[in-house]
DNA sequence: TGTACATCAGTGAACGCGCGTTCACTGATGTAC
DNA sequence: TGTACATCAGTGAACGCGCGTTCACTGATGTAC
């Protein structure tokens, strides 16, 4: 059937929620086109009307799913104190469990780095977020803050992925604290 | 045929050794098991010879790689300077660049997180990293030696990861040279 | 010591399954007259 | 305005492929006598 022009570009964007979703929970190998299509409420036929291939939608996610974060990032880091309340929740027991709502750098960074396809979209957020980071940095020296910055993603970024990897809570949960006392002790000394 | 028993052996150690550099390499879901036993120079049937199947293969990988990696370790690791090397090479671009024989960890974690079946050999590792870390940590005073061990292990970690991920060489030795940068300050403020 | 037999790792064809992708067809919507 | 037709997103069966896994068979090795 022909459909009203409108709800094509809505599909479109339901199709990268849904796939958004489950690529990040499972992963690009672990989530099938099929069913993210019944997942939209649709068979997986149309897909390649909306998509060249799998791998586009996955390059496409990384790129919704980014302009979602960012969109989220600059809502509450306009301050140092925003920053620094978003590395808390970042460290936090519920984004550890909660993969689907969480970090695309988190979920895709690795996968990435096999697939050179994905590179560049995961590069752009990388250098975005950075970007936002650094503006209102809340740690040490302004000189600094680039780097300082780097550093602190990177031990965000590890210290989820090593959470979610280990079957001992308590474990899981110290290693969260590290890191979230660790880049506190930064800024006290700043 | 029969082939001696001595060979049986040898043979299992072969497979591991095969399975853990295409796994880092290419990922879990990335290698087939026919693949890993044409590298090991056999045909695929006999697989199931020496293992369940092949989440069983990749749990024994982990372990496997784990050994390997543990006595590296021990071998540098038994001074505050060896340490500090210890760190500088895991955030060079060589082991950026050479997954096949880099950290278990950084090729690994993602992908544990998501299949339960292999969490218990990964934290056991990482408990195990930690340890060794940990006892000649060489920054600030031994009473955080535990934390910042941590915080160290989690930003090498998503820094490498980071670094791979990137499609801008600039960009990834910047993230390799910030992490090094910054957890040798945290050294200096001893 | 020599011979007949049992063992069992290795062989490679085959199976079943799920996946990404294709395609002939459907039928409500938009358009031409 | 009413009617006939063209459009094209959606349908769902089908295809080809690679994968994990199985299995009847092979034949050199080890063992029993």
């Amino acid at each position: 059937m022909r459909y009203p022009a409108a709800e094509t570009a809505e599909k479109h964007t339901r199709i990268l929620d849904e796939a958004s979703r489950l690529f990040k929970a499972r992963g690009f190998g672990g989530v099938s086109v099929a069913e993210i299509m019944k997942a939209t409420g649709l068979t997986h036929g149309p897909f390649y009307n909306h998509f060249a291939s799998k791998e586009a939608l996955m390059a496409e996610c990384i790129d919704h799913a980014s302009a979602a974060a960012l969109a989220q990032l600059d809502s509450v880091a306009e301050t140092p104190e925003g920053m620094r309340d978003y590395m808390r929740a970042y460290l936090s027991a519920d984004h550890r469990d909660d993969r689907a709502q969480g970090c695309l750098m988190a979920a895709f960074a690795e996968q990435t780095g096999r697939e050179p396809g994905l590179s560049a979209s995961l590069t752009a957020h990388f250098k975005a977020t950075v970007e936002r980071f650094t503006r209102h940095f809340p740690w040490r020296s302004k000189k600094a803050a680039r780097a300082d910055t780097m550093l602190m993603l990177a031990a965000m970024l590890g210290g989820v992925v090593l959470s979610r990897a280990m079957d001992d809570k308590a474990l899981s949960e110290e290693i969260l604290e590290s890191v979230r006392t660790g880049l506190e002790g930064l800024a006290s000394r700043a």
